[in-house]
DNA sequence: TATACGATCACCT
DNA sequence: GGTGATCGTATAC
């Protein structure tokens, strides 16, 4: 069962937060793939000077304005797409940045069995939406359907010894003040 | 219409 | 540690 409406209709922060551990799941012809979400980034409203609406409603941030639990799928540096997934109530833009997933695992149709891939990188935002296969065409993808792409959570959701960190955003030292925010999140395995 | 630059990555030293 | 690739978007003219 894909998350739905009313768990990314919360404070972006909190989104963020349970995000961790949950699996990303993309569907490909007949094949799934399976990939534990372990970092993620919140950027919160026009206030917050790292988030692209931080410019405004534009053609571009208009899908952060709309409803939660849809993709935001913008290209960077002109060869690289990055996830995100739209949080709070509609009209408040807002969303989590998906930077990094664990060894992914798919099955496909026929098996129904889950196989673990190697020697993939899925450790940085614009690796893991080139090996999911994730581009502008899923900008705006509805991910509470359960098709194509969205979110499982299982349980529980973290494993045992992991925690939660906080640290800095990447790449936003343009962002004044904003970029000292402690808005990315990822589990942890040290004691 | 023109320009500057970015929520990155791979490869180099 | 530093840099180039490469293009959509916002902004300036």
């Amino acid at each position: 069962m894909a998350l739905q409406k009313n768990f990314y209709r919360r404070e972006t922060l909190t989104v963020a937060k349970q995000l961790l551990g949950c699996f990303l799941m993309r569907k490909i012809g007949r094949k799934v793939i399976r990939a534990r979400i372990t970092e993620v980034e919140a950027y919160i409203g026009e206030d917050d000077l790292a988030c692209h609406a931080s410019k405004g409603r534009t053609k571009r941030t208009e899908i952060m304005y709309g409803e939660p639990g849809h993709a935001y799928v913008y290209m960077i540096y002109g060869m690289y797409h990055c996830l995100n997934i739209v949080t709070e109530k509609k009209g408040y833009p807002s969303a989590v940045l998906v930077r990094a997933v664990a060894n992914s695992c798919e099955y496909v149709h026929k098996s129904r069995e889950w196989r673990e891939i190697h020697g993939v990188k899925t450790d940085g935002p614009g690796k893991l939406c080139r090996f999911l296969k994730i581009d502008k065409k899923l900008n705006g993808w509805d991910m509470t359907k359960g098709e194509k792409l969205w979110i499982d959570r299982p349980t529980p959701r973290l494993r045992s010894g992991e925690k939660v960190i906080a640290n800095k955003r990447i790449g936003v030292d343009y962002a004044k003040h904003c970029r000292d925010y402690l808005w990315r999140f990822s589990l942890d395995y040290s004691k």
